[in-house]
DNA sequence: GAGCACTGC
């Protein structure tokens, strides 16, 4: 560099940089981050003009104060202030990590978010996406190694990061971006960090949120001391949203929508609206009726009822329809008939809440329910309930009425529920989930003490006991609740634990090949598409593809011929599956083929059918023999092995008549407990090759333990009589089904450095809780 | 004889 000229950064200090440095070194006609630095383009000082008025912008400096100052800083700014965009930029400054190698990481939800927020700031600092500035989700990597200093990336992407790098050395800052969401992955990574601030001093954390809750992230991360974390708070200017309340509550909200709806149409000014409801059937037959209602009121007074257009959107619809948000507003009809201007209305599910903006939103209809997912650990079932939403979900949804101008929001509640009613936050995912896949995770990032980790909000104890549970028949975790080389690799792979265990067990089945297949089609949204005005043609598409020995077949059938069929472009939209679903189940299923090379998995298939299947079905017994059903009565009925939940089959499998035994990969809970795809196994299948998870002394007295006994009196009386034959068995004798002392024992021995009396405590609490 | 809110690895 030429020590004549100055240079942009002259005089910058690392974490000591002020707002008046930075400011200055935006002006400056050189980019100091490229190397060499570059001469700005005028695009990013038209942009850097539009920078300056965000309201971050504005209080640059103070925020520069607290950063330098604090090791952990809790930012809170709502939509609109470039809190995403701004923040990591101004990081970038103060830690000048394009100098020291490291990097600075800014997590989100969602990928979509991290691409584009890489995108726009890419521009803004005037350099190549992928470069200086780059972003990193599940099937891609746009980053360059020793180049890249600033990573967008998803919050699941990170916590896999920290499987391989504990203490993330890699970064100097890390930024937790809608914090306030409270996604699995957030709250763990949170837990992480926590953690991390004591090894790492000189790693700083900033927590970004939106809503007015930060006050509990606060109290999370203080010290020792009981020093609170700073709290940063950024003023939005979004346009103010004036909020309607109802009189009186709303006993049918879908009929209170379509009410408010019309009354919007018909005596408010021009402006799109936005109706939140909770599914893909309400959404439907509530756009079907609206249009009925409005064709019927400008029958009756064409000249003062506009035309109107409904436009459904939820995630399972397909990319094109979902595009028709966009579509322009109709406009007014005339002119022999001239009419108010025409309205677009978008009837949505929480999509529309979080993941996708539509401009134009002038008013917002929001009767206070969406879907939420609820699990049972009792039952081990997760399933999805219509629940009230929380007070800050309802301003989010508020929030898109303001976007371009000011706007109106109709809630279809009472004030009075509203602040009595409507929780204060949406209740966070880890208390809502299945924590298998979690608890294995910390368990390999070497978190042993599931009792004394602290979370932001501590899960059901009877939720870590049903993983650790899974987790250990699964030998992944031993008796001692240590890893074991079997449970590193599940893992390391993005799957269910279950999933993971079928896949690493399938070459030992010869059909490692059809298994890698079905895994990834297990573990992508429901393919099948049945339209409601062709149910008819999609159930006879299906026929077609359907294997009565057992649905996961049927999978691996459709995706065959989806690979044969790949040069036609129609033949998932007249073959009624979702080809979306499908390029998903490709990516998935390439992704874990180089995962199973890396492990040296091999690769193998059959070429006789009824043997393939057979082994196929065998294999799933590894991976799922907790989820095995028993015929019971005649009407379809199934009896669950040991938690003996009554179930049905659910009416989309293809499995002829009722098998004895079967195997399934969910049990969903609607209108009655279903098991959905679903196999035939055999008996002996499951004595042989999950011994300890069908001891019989672990299975409640009952028509399963009888045929079971039978069936594995039969097996011994042959064993006895080929005395070559040794039993062999793919899981360990030893273990036995835990009770929830064991788990308490568990958890105890785990912790070994704890005083006595904090242990004691948080295993009081635990039993305290599990008895509830 | 029915349904799938939404993400993420």
């Amino acid at each position: 560099m030429d020590s004549s000229t100055p240079q942009p950064l002259d005089g910058f200090l690392p974490r000591q940089v002020t707002g008046a440095q930075v400011r200055k070194a935006l002006e400056h006609d050189l980019n100091a981050f490229t190397d060499p630095p570059t001469i700005r383009t005028a695009r990013c000082k038209e942009l850097l003009a539009s920078r300056r008025e965000l309201p971050v912008y504005a209080q640059m400096d103070d925020f520069f104060t607290v950063f330098n100052e604090n090791q952990i800083v809790i930012l809170v700014g709502d939509t609109g202030t470039g809190k995403t965009t701004q923040i990591p930029q101004f990081v970038a400054y103060s830690d000048l990590a394009h100098l020291t190698g490291k990097m600075i990481a800014c997590t989100q939800p969602r990928r979509v978010a991290a691409i584009s927020a890489a995108k726009r700031v890419a521009e803004e600092m005037d350099v190549q996406l992928g470069h200086q500035v780059g972003y990193s989700i599940r099937f891609e990597d746009m980053t360059k190694r020793g180049t890249t200093f600033l990573k967008y990336m998803t919050d699941g992407m990170l916590l896999r990061e920290a499987m391989d790098d504990p203490d993330l050395q890699r970064y100097s800052t890390i930024i937790l971006d809608e914090a306030h969401e409270r996604t699995l992955a957030t709250d763990i990574l949170m837990s992480l960090l926590k953690a991390l601030t004591k090894r790492r001093a000189e790693l700083k954390i900033i927590i970004m949120s939106a809503t007015l809750d930060a006050v509990k992230f606060q109290k999370f991360f203080s010290l020792p001391l009981g020093t609170k974390a700073p709290l940063f708070e950024v003023i939005g200017r979004t346009h103010p949203v004036e909020i309607f309340y109802t009189q009186d509550p709303e006993p049918d909200y879908v009929e209170a929508a379509i009410r408010t709806v019309l009354m919007i149409h018909r005596a408010e000014l021009p402006g799109d609206i936005l109706l939140f409801l909770t599914g893909e059937e309400e959404i439907e037959v509530v756009c079907r009726k609206i249009e009925l209602e409005v064709d019927d009121l400008i029958k009756q007074d064409p000249s003062s009822v506009g035309p109107i257009v409904c436009i459904p959107l939820y995630s399972s619809l397909p990319a094109k329809q979902q595009q028709r948000i966009f579509d322009p507003t109709p406009a007014a009809r005339g002119p022999d008939h001239p009419s108010p201007p025409g309205r677009k209305v978008v009837v949505s599910t929480n999509i529309a809440e979080t993941s996708l903006t539509i401009d134009g939103i002038v008013y917002v209809v929001d009767p206070g329910f969406s879907k939420q997912k609820v699990y049972n650990p009792r039952i081990r079932v997760e399933s999805l309930l219509v629940s009230p939403i929380s007070r800050s979900s309802a301003q989010q949804r508020a929030g898109r009425a303001g976007r371009t101008r000011p706007g109106k929001c109709f809630r279809l509640y009472t004030e009075r529920d509203f602040w009595s009613q409507l929780e204060e936050q949406t209740y966070p995912e880890i208390l809502r989930s299945n924590l298998s896949s979690t608890v294995l995770q910390l368990v390999k990032l070497g978190i042993k003490d599931l009792v004394r980790f602290e979370y932001l909000d501590m899960p059901a104890p009877e939720s870590l006991m049903r993983a650790l549970e899974l987790l250990n028949f699964l030998e992944a975790i031993d008796d001692n609740g240590d890893l074991t080389p079997l449970g590193s690799k599940i893992a390391e792979l993005p799957l269910d634990p279950q999933l993971a265990k079928l896949l690493i067990v399938s070459p030992e089945f010869k059909c490692s090949n059809e298994i890698l297949t079905i895994v990834s089609m297990l573990s992508v949204p429901n393919i099948w598409v049945r339209p409601a005005d062709q149910k008819n043609q999609a159930d006879a598409a299906k026929a077609l593809f359907t294997v009565p020995d057992g649905d996961h077949l049927t999978l691996l059938n459709v995706y065959v011929q989806y690979v044969l069929n790949k040069s036609n472009e129609d033949w998932p939209r007249t073959n009624f599956v979702s080809g979306r679903a499908l390029a998903e189940a490709e990516r998935v299923r390439a992704q874990l083929q180089r995962l199973m090379k890396r492990f040296e998995l091999e690769l193998i298939s059959m070429t006789d059918e009824k043997e393939l299947h057979q082994s196929i079905r065998q294999a799933l017994v590894c991976g799922f023999f907790m989820q095995v059903a028993h015929r019971e009565g005649e009407k379809g009925c199934y009896l669950t092995v040991k938690d003996n939940q009554v179930v049905t089959l659910h009416p989309s499998s293809g499995l002829k008549a009722n098998p004895e035994w079967v195997v399934f990969n969910e049990f969903i809970l609607t209108a009655k407990p279903y098991i959905r795809t679903v196999s035939e196994v055999r008996p002996e299948w499951l004595l042989e090759l999950a011994p300890s998870y069908f001891d019989l002394s672990s299975i409640p007295d009952g028509e399963t333990k009888r045929r079971l006994q039978s069936v594995m009196n039969e097996v011994q009386q042959s064993r006895r009589s080929d005395a070559n034959r040794e039993a062999s068995s793919h899981t360990s004798s030893s273990t036995t089904l835990f009770t929830l002392d064991d788990v308490v024992a568990m958890l105890t021995q785990m912790s070994t450095s704890t005083p006595a009396s904090t242990l004691e405590d948080a295993i009081e609490r635990l039993k305290e809780m599990s008895t509830r």
